[in-house]
RNA sequence: GGCGUUAUGGUGUAACUGGUUAACACGUCGCCCUCUCAAGGCGAAGAGUCCGGGUUCGAGCCCCGGUAACGCUACCA
């Protein structure tokens, strides 16, 4: 059942365009590519779009940046091709629809004709009668002639796996093995039957990725350990088709400093934000390394080798290094804190490390380059007098934070609580919007508007927030310049800092 | 609520097949250097290994029972 462990290793990142490229897909970006390294194996890349409301057009190629900027490269690809191909999704879905069919057809899937509201209805049930929210299976026992007539009448379906027991069988668990803690089982009354065909005609991942794996040779499921719960479907899916079962490796999930699952809100997870803000890949990849303890202890080192110059350096090592001493086996389980203090210190030791010279080309290609200052200059040619004016008006644009005083964000006739009730709100509208001048402006005017803002005070605090300052460059085309990531980071910042202010004066 | 996973200073990690005063780094604090701030150097505080039992001469490592945190519980991945 389970892959031959001879079979050439192949392993695969499938990351969803649905937003920034993500902290959380280098990291497991970065294992699952020192693992293919070090064994002459495969890494892939495949493009998971199959969520086409959550879909980001721009998504896929800061994908591909983001991880080239790091480093890690992959042989088989939406962009580089593959004998395995096409690597998007959303261009495999009539093997999608074949393969569904199969299961269909062998009786492991049915068509499922429950409305949303339906289902939605009887989840709220369940919920108020604290019981688990379950399928409650109406469909499965369909008569053939019911789904015939339902099919000629056009109604909308999805298609749901049967969970065993099928009929007349005994199966009740399924227990699959994961590489780093061993067997886990899960009972089937706890599992769902999930949905694999969506009314739209595109596959879930459930669905979509076993498939794939397969059609692709994946000999080892490297991924974040939120999908232990969903592996018992996806193990009983390889049986339904009759395939073998790659390995599992569930990886620890990143955090934030309060220990749930890494998100925005609590902490910039944009990798263009790490690269617009100045981080350097070395000291991301570094720092990635560094959560989860693969890299062998310090000790084990000095005892083996020459002992290390500085204690601190057993913690600083490269991509290389990585691929020389790095084991996946070791990987610590429990989830890591992903300290922006200590890869600021790591960033920190790779720019006095650099010579003066690539520290200057560093600066030179990112908060320097000649693209982002030429942007600038544009905003600012008939605002200055002088040249030696520049950095008046742009500092706000090469400054980390800024920190705007009451008098300069409160509005002549707002309170702080207000003002800053109201810029939460800006936040969520900025998150939620394309960042260019033609989406931006009427997305802020409309929520001036629900909120009783006028424009004047609207812009102003934002620019306050944005510049530190009421005099500034355009506040849209600034904002465009400086980047969707920084420009929320800031926003975002700014609440935290007058939260705590808040909570400190009380 | 159900299911699953995890658990070593504030954070990341270390501790050989159980074996001494639980180690290193970040952070924090102090001192030195210094025109300032960093960097650098020196030093300190901070965990008795989630809790309770058990096995053992001996447990962070093994066993049992709890607890907590996190994840999943979607026609999202």
């Amino acid at each position: 059942m389970t892959i031959n462990p001879e079979a050439p290793v192949r392993v695969r990142i499938a990351p969803s365009p649905t937003g920034d490229p993500h902290v959380g897909t280098a990291y497991i970006g970065l294992i699952n590519y020192i693992y293919a390294r070090q064994r002459g194996g495969k890494f892939v890349l495949r493009i998971e779009d199959t969520d086409r409301a959550r879909f980001v057009a721009t998504s896929e190629q800061e994908i591909f940046n983001s991880l080239r900027w790091l480093g890690l490269s992959w042989d088989e690809g939406p962009d580089v091709g593959g004998p395995y191909g096409p690597y998007r999704q959303s261009e495999r879905t009539e093997i999608y629809r074949e393969h569904c069919d199969l299961l269909l057809a062998n009786g492991t899937a049915y068509r499922c004709f429950c409305t949303a509201e339906e289902l939605e209805a009887v989840r709220k049930q369940q919920m108020t009668a604290k019981l688990p929210p379950r399928y409650p299976g109406t469909c499965r026992h369909l008569k053939p002639e019911q789904v015939e007539g339902n099919l000629a009448t056009g109604k909308p379906f999805v298609v749901r796996m049967i969970v065993p027991p099928h009929a007349g069988e005994a199966t009740t668990s399924t227990t699959f093995r994961d590489e780093l803690r061993g067997d886990i089982t899960f009972e089937h009354n706890n599992v769902d039957d999930q949905v694999l065909m969506k009314s739209d005609g595109f596959p879930t991942y459930h669905l979509a990725n076993v498939v794939d794996d397969h059609l692709m040779h994946i000999t080892d499921v490297i991924r974040a350990e939120e999908w232990i719960s969903s592996t018992p479907k996806h193990v009983l899916l390889y049986r339904a088709f009759g395939w073998q079962q790659p390995r599992f490796w569930h990886m620890p999930l990143l955090r934030n400093l309060d220990k749930s699952k890494i998100s925005k809100r609590k902490n910039p997870v944009s990798l263009i934000y790490y690269r617009q803000a100045g981080f350097l890949p070395e000291a991301m990849i570094n720092f990635l390394g560094l959560m989860g303890g693969g890299m062998p202890s310090p000790t084990a080192e000095t005892a083996a080798g020459q002992p290390a110059a500085k204690a601190s350096e057993a913690d600083i090592f490269s991509l290389s290094d990585m691929l020389a001493r790095f084991e996946v086996k070791n990987i610590r389980l429990g989830s890591p804190v992903f300290d922006l203090t200590k890869l600021k210190w790591l960033n920190g030791e790779y720019i006095r490390a650099a010579s003066p010279e690539s520290f200057f080309a560093s600066l030179r290609s990112t908060i320097l380059s000649d693209s982002y200052l030429s942007q600038i200059a544009a905003l600012v040619q008939t605002r200055i007098e002088t040249l030696g004016e520049f950095g008046n008006l742009t500092h706000f644009f090469f400054a980390d934070d800024v920190l705007p005083t009451p008098e300069v964000f409160i509005p002549k006739k707002r309170t702080l609580e207000d003002t800053l009730a109201f810029a939460a709100e800006q936040l969520t509208v900025l998150e939620a919007t394309d960042w260019t001048h033609e989406t931006l402006e009427p997305a802020l005017k409309q929520l001036g508007e629900e909120k009783q803002w006028s424009v004047k005070e609207n812009f102003m605090l934002l620019r306050a927030i944005i510049t530190g300052s009421t005099m500034s460059p355009p506040l849209l085309e600034s904002m465009i310049v400086f980047g969707k990531a920084r420009s929320l980071d800031r926003v975002r910042r700014f609440l935290d800092t007058q939260k705590k202010l808040a909570t400190g004066k009380r």
